[in-house]
DNA sequence: TTAACTGTATTAAATGTGTTGATACAGTTA
DNA sequence: TAACTGTATCAACACATTTAATACAGTTAA
């Protein structure tokens, strides 16, 4: 389910984070459903349950997953997501806009692209 | 002209990145336009001109300024920029696009966005 | 030509972050 | 009870960032 990647810069940490967001907007994994435990992770990726654990904690402080200490940790609905993360990614989409506008994207074709993002979300 | 925020935690030289490609996109610094040299930018923010030279190298790597050795650096203009650069923000713009439209954002919403952004590029 | 600028390169040291490894404690479940 | 869960902590190591001190070469104006 989950992969590294080792060309990828990244810390491994955010790596898992970016996969975890994916797999929960592209329907692999619905809400509430349990996650692989940090300890199974960390074996089936051969990596440090510590790296696991920091990647769960931060997801769960963004609202992405929950954690019962015990039972595990569950994807959260898309409503649980913190307004300061959404906050966050909206920057990012102003920010890559205003450039790309900059370089000679026209709003059509931008608006296009965002449109084609729609119909592929219809899909599923 | 440049600003450092202690708060930020990226690295100093991707602050001077952003803030430089910031200026371009906006107009405060224009095509061709002379640069603070890397030891007076060094000193106005009190770092390491080893720091400013990285932010540079960097800078000209992706196509926003060029150097000439015993002159400055300069502005480059927009055409320079590197298509490696162009596809990474066109990354970031998808995938902040995708994300927020499964945050529950439509499509429309996110256009009108764009296109106050065009507003904003035509003011200038 | 000299002096004071420019960019560029190199090496070493200090610091911070990411990652590992080992260990421990508490709640849950069969 | 045994085997799972999440969570916390500490030390060690690797790596990236930043600083510091120099050095060299091209440009420009006095």
């Amino acid at each position: 389910m989950f992969e590294l990647n080792s060309r990828d810069p990244r810390p491994i940490y955010e790596q898992i984070m970016e996969q975890l967001r994916k797999y929960l907007m592209t329907g692999v994994i619905s809400e509430n459903e349990k996650l692989p435990s940090v300890r199974e992770l960390s074996q089936s990726l051969t990596i440090n349950p510590n790296t696991i654990q920091r990647a769960y904690r931060e997801l769960e402080n963004q609202g992405y997953i929950y954690s019962i200490p015990g039972k595990g940790s569950f994807a959260a609905s898309r409503a649980d997501i913190s307004d300061q993360r959404k906050a966050k990614i909206l920057e990012e989409f102003e920010t890559s806009s205003r450039e790309l506008l900059f370089l000679g994207e026209t709003a059509e074709s931008l608006c296009k692209k965002i449109q084609s993002f729609e119909k592929d979300r219809k899909k599923m």
